[in-house]
DNA sequence: TGTACATCAGTGAACGCGCGTTCACTGATGTAC
DNA sequence: TGTACATCAGTGAACGCGCGTTCACTGATGTAC
């Protein structure tokens, strides 16, 4: 069969986006090669043409989410009146709808406990795309300096993504809501009230 | 073979033991039954013998590891003066010890983004745990009341585990210090100022 | 005191299954001549 | 214009391996008589 010059590389774009939601949503042993390309109407034999191996792709999928993470933070924040930029930042991030849907969420949520045990192709994807997203996102943070707003970024992120890690494994929906609203208080006077 | 009579509840107390070391460092699925027993000097086969299945095991080292978890920290906020158990329990969870131990540390850190995929029999022995962990915990919290201890419980919890989960996925050492350190001011002085 | 039997924690072979990866093959199209 | 060949994204059978689980068996001791 052939197919149009931008096949191949629309198929691989197709392929790290389904990954990159599957890894999400059930881990980067929860998901087959074979489900993966059955998703897309492909056979597992035609992965290997566009990866090396499964690793190689879960580093390709673990960076397009982190950088797919910073353009809906980044629009969040551009919505509406621009001084309340990061205040819109963690509205978005701490809400019902983030913590429902983990397959189209923050990847540090739902993967970083698994990150230290992948390869050291992902882990170099995932800083890549770790300082990308802090550059992105780090302008929004209260702070004196490049550098300080960079230590603002990294805490305030740690903590969000630990606070819908819990949630998520909160079974209780009363309780989960309560842990999400308390934290976007918490979280906006400590840093968004500084701004 | 004939043994004490404590003896299977003994061995029962040490597959429990090497399994929620085990889970913590590897995930649920990065460790099987036959390593594990291995590790213990004792083969696959005899596993059955004390627990239903896997996930069964899981639960069980995973409330057992909460559990140990609120003692080490209960331990460390009696420590020295009665004044700064909060900033001491900080302390110990945001250490760097904490943060190069995931095997002997918080189950929350290293597993919650995979505990919305377990069973309800994991989820209950969870959920089961979670809540007495609270209750140890909370009233080393401010807060007016049980309801707002408890509300700010889960928010410094879900925050340093977010933390502790993140430091870990970051390769470069000064990085990870210095989140750590940033996040044990920023928690300080938020929770542990306001006593 | 002696004997036959039950108990049961632990053993290790075996089973079934899923998964990552390999590989010979397909078949429509572009290209060389 | 026509023909033989190369290309290569995708197919699907096959391989090897690991893992959860099962099961017949072991063998030292307690117990019934």
């Amino acid at each position: 069969v052939r197919y149009p010059p931008d096949h191949k590389e629309q198929t691989r774009e197709r392929i790290i986006g389904a990954a990159s939601r599957s890894f999400r949503r059930s881990g980067g042993e929860g998901i087959g090669i074979a489900e993966l390309m059955k998703d897309l109407q492909l056979t597992h034999g035609g992965f290997y043409r566009h990866f090396e191996n499964k690793e190689h792709l879960f580093a390709e999928a673990l960076a397009a989410s982190l950088e797919e993470m910073g353009t809906m933070l980044e629009r969040a924040a551009a919505a509406g009146d621009r001084a309340h930029g990061l205040t819109r930042i963690i509205d978005t991030y701490l809400s019902p709808a983030h913590c429902a849907n983990p397959a189209e969420g923050c990847p540090v949520a739902a993967l970083a406990p698994e990150l230290p045990r992948h390869s050291a192709t992902v882990k170099k994807a995932y800083h890549r795309a770790l300082q990308s997203y802090a550059a992105r996102l780090s302008r929004f943070m209260p702070g004196e300096g490049a550098a300080e707003k960079r230590r603002n970024f990294h805490v305030l992120f740690a903590g969000m993504a630990g606070t819908l890690a819990m949630a998520r494994s909160i079974d209780d929906e009363t309780a989960r809501r309560q842990l999400l609203r308390s934290a976007k208080e918490f979280y906006t006077a400590a840093f968004s009230g500084r701004c």
